[in-house]
DNA sequence: ATATATGTTCGTAATTTTGCGAATTGAAAT
DNA sequence: ATTTCAATTCGCAAAATTACGAACATATAT
């Protein structure tokens, strides 16, 4: 892999991810949510979605740790909402893909 | 994963599908170069990329199956395109999920 | 001090992804 | 008939993903 990383440019590899975080229902549910409403709450999903919350935390971390949301500590909940910044870019880059 | 299915639309899972199918760099090269240049054989590809030709032939594989590319045979080579049917498709969902 | 409420992390398991080289296919050329 | 060319499929291994329940952290309320 190493090769391979020196191959791409860095747009490549960050759109790559980002795709490979939105590369799940779950996933795009949340976001698709956070467009949607601003901001939520861990435990307002794990009501919804048919999954176990074990299983919510770790696709809300993968999402964070691509840069797409992130959490605030309102004890003792924590609030979810879009990082605007890297959706954004993540906008762009998708744009790039698929408009030209 | 049953339940999970039932639980969300068409349209999310496609979507998902399609993240998924661009979620590596090498494929996102893929479809990249055939949005510039219309069509490309698997050799040319096997020259640029840094992988073997049976992984490259894999990550082929796998966009066919997302149906985003299409491969026409071209005795002894293979034309690979978009299938810009579905290129749309993909394109309208990604579209809704950033625009809105 | 203990109980409660909200999430995360741990341990585990099943499945999928990624990658390679070797073997195979299929059509054309010698 | 066999060689060649282009690409895929096979067999295998390592790593990552997805999922769950149990255990843990952390702050507030009793």
């Amino acid at each position: 892999m190493a090769e391979i990383k020196l191959f791409f440019t860095e747009d490549q590899i960050q759109a790559a991810r980002f795709a490979k975080a939105l590369s799940h229902p779950v996933r795009l549910y949340i976001v698709n949510l956070l467009t949607k409403q601003s901001c939520c709450y861990s435990g307002d999903l794990s009501e919804i979605l048919p999954i176990a919350k074990s299983t919510l935390s770790q696709h809300l971390k993968e999402l964070k740790n691509a840069g797409l949301i992130q959490g605030e500590i309102e004890t003792p909940k924590i609030r979810y909402c879009l990082n605007e910044e890297n959706w954004e870019k993540a906008r762009v880059l998708f744009e790039d893909v698929f408009n030209k």
